[in-house]
DNA sequence: ACCTGAACACCGTTCAAGT
DNA sequence: ACCTGAACACCGTTCAAGT
């Protein structure tokens, strides 16, 4: 007789979670490239063989990890838009350290992500989640260029080029390529408003 | 008696160059994860041991290939850009598309490159070639500054920000994050030059 | 239904031993 | 000086067998 909210002996409670969370610690400790299904059960305390009853492969339980981080990334982004009211531009920067601040907090998750490491399997993916940082940004744009602010091109077009600036630097700073201290977080967002308000503003005079 | 340009048998020739070759295509179909140095010695024809005698490890003949990508990348960034007498601008324009087509070529290279898998040994690597790309944009930047057609800021921070969008739009091509066909070249370079265009005119009216 | 243990074909790295 | 073969401690994945 199994319930009993895990009872005393291993048939384990909720293993699937277990493993998820014992995942995201070793991926933080070891890497994509280290990281080891047979690590994770062992910090989940069953043996090697157990977490094939919750994941296909090595490369599923991966899988769950990026969809978490594309929701986490996501959010944030959303948040920092949305926290004070500022008008587009200032929305804008916002969300651009936003991005990097999630890159360089988690960088292990974030070249999960973007690393293009595990295969996007076609079955159960919904490709649109990890499309949700370029997708906030639009909604941003959008306002901009309704009110007028922005230049009167498509949305599409202005969102791809705010995305791909703070996806660059977020991607240098998580490379460690960029001469600034990364672990100093004032000076990183000091670079990132930099680098957006020039996105904003252009580089010619 | 061993020499008589690579003799007969097996003492090699030049394997180390036969490694770093073998590497390479081991690299391209297998990625930076499924990559053995196991495998590399077995295309080279040697024996699972032998690469040690020309590499510390693993990291090392990685990080040989790594190198050869920065130089390449940088090569081909000042050929774009010296192609034809362009106005810096245009330059700017050309690098960008140079460069994400280096990464969409060479995805495996370019994810080695920059997805900090290896780590940077202290020893015998100069930080200084990774930094090419950006030192080839600094100088277009500063012509363009000389000559009063870009702002009055630091090249520094100019470059920077045309270095973290072609960057980030590299990245977001080899990930295949863009909803562009990464195969079709010319709808991906006309993605590419909207975005530098716009980088370049700045986003708000 | 969920988990274990043994088994298989792989890894990276080291080290004595061969030429 | 350069290479090999065996050895060690790891992998991912499968499968019969246990509860």
């Amino acid at each position: 007789m199994p319930p009993e909210h895990a009872v005393g002996r291993y048939h384990h409670g909720d293993l699937r979670n277990a493993l998820i969370e014992g995942a995201g610690r070793v991926l933080l400790e070891k890497g994509t490239c280290g990281f080891s299904l047979r690590e994770v059960a062992k910090v989940a305390g069953v043996s090697h063989a157990a977490p094939y009853r919750h994941f296909r492969d090595k490369a599923a339980l991966l899988q769950a990890l990026r969809q978490a981080g594309f929701e986490q990334l996501g959010l944030a982004i959303r948040t920092a838009a949305d926290g004070k009211p500022h008008n587009p531009e200032q929305k804008l920067i916002e969300a651009s350290v936003a991005y990097v601040h999630f890159a360089v907090q988690n960088p292990e998750i974030t070249r999960l992500m973007f690393g293009g490491t595990v295969e996007l399997q076609e079955n159960d993916v919904r490709p649109d989640v990890s499309v949700t940082a370029y997708e906030s940004l639009l909604d941003i744009i959008q306002e901009g260029v309704e009110q007028g602010s922005f230049r009167q091109r498509p949305p599409q077009e202005l969102a791809l080029v705010a995305w791909t600036s703070m996806h660059g630097l977020a991607m240098l700073a998580v490379a460690g390529l960029l001469a600034v201290e990364a672990n100093d977080e004032r000076v990183l967002d000091e670079l990132v408003r930099a680098v957006a308000r020039n996105v904003i503003y252009g580089i010619v005079k």
